[in-house]
DNA sequence: CTATACTTGCAACAATGTTGCATAAATAAT
DNA sequence: ATTATTTATGCAACATTGTTGCAAGTATAG
């Protein structure tokens, strides 16, 4: 288990309450978290505005990753280390949105597939979400 | 090119001005549209929520399907014939969304690619984005 | 043509997200 | 350790998206 400070450290960016606990909630849940739940899962005394300028430093810096699930809802999680570069998120790798418990995962990298697009289009890169059932709700122990 | 009122009987919706001239835009485009988008293209003086309301009939009675973007932008497009059921989006297609004209095309269904996904997940459904150059963009003319 | 079922517009509300500006705090410099 | 500089925070205000309840209006079936 890492430490929030170690992590803002590394990225460069200044070391504040509100920084450490919002790494600390995404470290500590190991899924990708909306504005509300992390909202939810920090001190209420903080501004929205701060949580919000918070997040957006966070994607800028490289130090978190945005996904926009089919639901519509934003949700921000913590790329794997050295996976993003500020300003250039590596996308290599699948997101997966459980039905049943509604979390969102970042799953390991695995092996891409190949797509056919018409000719014509280029391709840069490309995003796949995946639903269904994650480990714990297809197993629950 | 078909008759927004011709599609709108087919799917037995009432057929209203509202209704007619969202799809006339949808039609005539030949992309997705955001809300805003569609807000454009119409009448000014349609009332928001009545947009809001036509847009979420049209998904229901699986008229259109919305795109939810890495650009945090909900977008709508008419599903190809018979390609939606009411309350069953036919997902087996690819979106594009370009980086130049800002455009997304729902791409004609190509074969499928496999995923690997790690042992104990499930998948139910999937979803692929894919972002670069459309066809106009690459070869303008 | 009339009855009825559905659609619309309006008012109100809630959530998300942004900006400008004064104050406060974190870090760098002395 | 103290001060100076840079950056972050809180507050007010605003914009946009999206929803609901309700009364009035309209499309369609009979
Ligand atoms: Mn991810
Ligand atoms: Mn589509
Ligand atoms: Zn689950
Ligand atoms: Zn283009």
């Amino acid at each position: 288990m890492k430490k929030p400070e170690t992590l803002l450290k590394r990225h460069h960016v200044r070391v504040t309450n509100i920084r450490k606990e919002i790494v600390a909630a995404l470290l500590e849940k190991e899924t990708a978290l909306s504005y509300r739940e992390i909202r939810d899962c920090i001190c209420e005394s903080h501004d929205r505005v701060t949580v919000y300028r918070t997040l957006n430093t966070f994607v800028n810096e490289g130090i978190m990753h945005t996904i926009s699930s089919a639901d519509g809802v934003v949700r921000y999680a913590l790329c794997s280390d050295g996976s993003c570069e500020p300003h250039h998120h590596d996308d290599r790798h699948i997101h997966f949105l459980c039905k049943k418990c509604g979390r969102t995962f970042c799953l390991p990298f695995r092996a891409q597939p190949d797509f056919e697009i018409p000719t014509g289009y280029k391709m840069d890169s490309f995003e796949i979400s995946v639903s269904g059932l994650c480990e714990n709700c297809l197993n629950p122990s």
